[in-house]
DNA sequence: AATTATATGATTGAACTGCGTCATTTATAT
DNA sequence: ATATAAATGACGCAGTTCAATCATATAATT
């Protein structure tokens, strides 16, 4: 009864294609297309659901994405897995009833995924990603905010003054940044307004924390944000050898608020693998501290 | 128990936009929505499926194949002639380095589309809708401004007292607003949120046009908008003996800024016909007057 | 004003879905 | 080769959904 490992993974991407075809599958007939059993086909979206590919329904699925923002798909690729997992362990830090930024960037959209998910309600979420604001407004129990301010061209994203203005009327438990780049000195982007507004909003967060995959270290832009001193954590797939290589490892003791996570992800996982159960017991260093609460 | 028929069409209409924009609801959570028992969701679901335009599924229901491209959704939606009739002419009121603003409904939404396609550049607009936001923000030429608020769940629309304020900081050169209903009294709307942008949006237009099409005349809702002395025009393809009945034709004499405009589609007309040369010269009276350029 | 038509919500029984448990078989690891 | 781990299908229970029916209130019609 037992079939290879190869064999399931095939089986489970063909399904995830399928359904990203057709929007819409019925359980039966799922079963007579792969033939299986419902058991096994209910094993197998259970397990799409958890990687965020599919979406279960009573009696069937639904492919899992967005096929409203074309430009976002195509950078959504990038360092998938590792956002997810990252995402995974950013929504840990939140707790019913806070007041929540989500800032732009791939990495940031991809907890908001995460969050659609597995919601923590209630929750107000504010944003100036339209994406995000799109998504979020699906979730019951999440109370979405939009900032206001000119709406970017390719971007989807909203800035300028009137964003800015927006972001200083509210106080935030949490705010989520990403960034382009992150060396020693702190983290950069490449566009002034967007630093603008990262900043207008940080002036107003208790806990600052960044979301930035491996691929953004070491690498710098043109506009500085914010030093490490200016951040309550550090959220990220790099390694600490990589981190100490550019002298970020131990900056990361002075952040007081919130344990620096680092996710120690190989690169040699299949892209199917199970994050599995062991995580449960992670979720101790990534509290927040009562002192924020 | 029995309700208007215009309530049950407009639930529908609505409906049927929910799921369009959201891929997938169950039924509890779009009886929650639209406050009916599930029976008549039920109901109203049997009905959007015999016309093609949902598909149900075991508890709940998605929407039917790609409305949201224009295409499709023209030939599907029943007024769409006459609303892309109606969109053609409010064109003619827009001039360069107008600023300009954009409200929520599906009339409203039909302008933008047709401004994406004949593109007046360059402008600034601004709307509260994401939609609307989304498509101008693709169209070259176009300065896009959001309002910021709180998103509706239910659809896709930004109101509360932010949005209020981020609109009295505006000054616009015209406004287009949509109602749910119009009688000799004027405009209503059914949401006081609703009506309370409309207004801040209007006290500081100089041109407010309101884009009405024929299935509004002589319906009420709960909250009343504006009357007719606070209008500059009124665009729509009711006829004038049915605006007369209803007591609106012999008003329109008081429009000093901008003559009515009565379209006048007859519904025998083919489907796919062209809306001519026929009307080019009715540009006169669609041109604003120069007082108030 | 009287009559007809219909939109609605509650109820009921039948059918279905989903999940946990279990035994079985077979791949994978040591 | 042996032991362990994993994938699968069958079964039963609990919860949910669905269609049909019915009474009722109210819109539409005359």
């Amino acid at each position: 009864m037992r079939v290879p490992r190869h064999v399931v993974d095939a089986r489970r991407r063909q399904l995830a294609e399928l359904l990203q075809r057709h929007r819409y599958f019925e359980i039966a007939e799922l079963c007579k297309e792969f033939g299986v059993s419902e058991a096994t086909m209910r094993r197998d979206l259970a397990n799409l659901e958890k990687n965020h590919l599919v979406t279960r329904t009573y009696g069937g699925a639904l492919a899992d994405f967005n096929l409203r923002f074309p430009s976002f798909r195509q950078r959504r690729n990038i360092a998938a897995d590792a956002k997810r997992a990252m995402a995974d362990k950013a929504l840990r830090l939140l707790r019913p009833e806070m007041t929540v930024f989500f800032d732009n960037g791939t990495t940031v959209f991809t907890l908001t995924e995460a969050l659609r998910h597995s919601p923590i309600r209630p929750l107000t979420c504010v944003t100036g990603n339209l994406p995000v604001a799109d998504l979020l407004s699906e979730v019951e129990g999440l109370d979405v905010h939009l900032l206001g301010g000119q709406v970017l061209r390719r971007q989807s994203v909203l800035l300028g003054d009137a964003a800015c203005r927006s972001a200083e009327q509210w106080t935030f438990d949490v705010a989520f940044f990403s960034a382009e780049g992150m060396t020693r000195e702190g983290l950069w982007n490449s566009d002034a307004a967007v630093v603008a507004l990262q900043r207008a909003v940080a002036a107003n967060s208790r806990a600052k924390i960044a979301l930035l995959d491996a691929t953004k270290l070491g690498r710098t832009a043109p506009q500085f944000f914010t030093g490490w001193e200016g951040l309550s954590g550090l959220l990220t797939d790099a390694s600490v050898t990589s981190l100490e290589s550019v002298g970020i490892a131990s900056l990361m003791a002075d952040f007081d608020h919130i344990t620096a996570h680092v996710l120690s992800l190989t690169a040699s996982k299949p892209p199917h693998s199970e994050p599995g159960e062991e995580d449960e017991d992670e979720r101790s260093d990534l509290t927040l501290p009562t002192s924020l609460l």
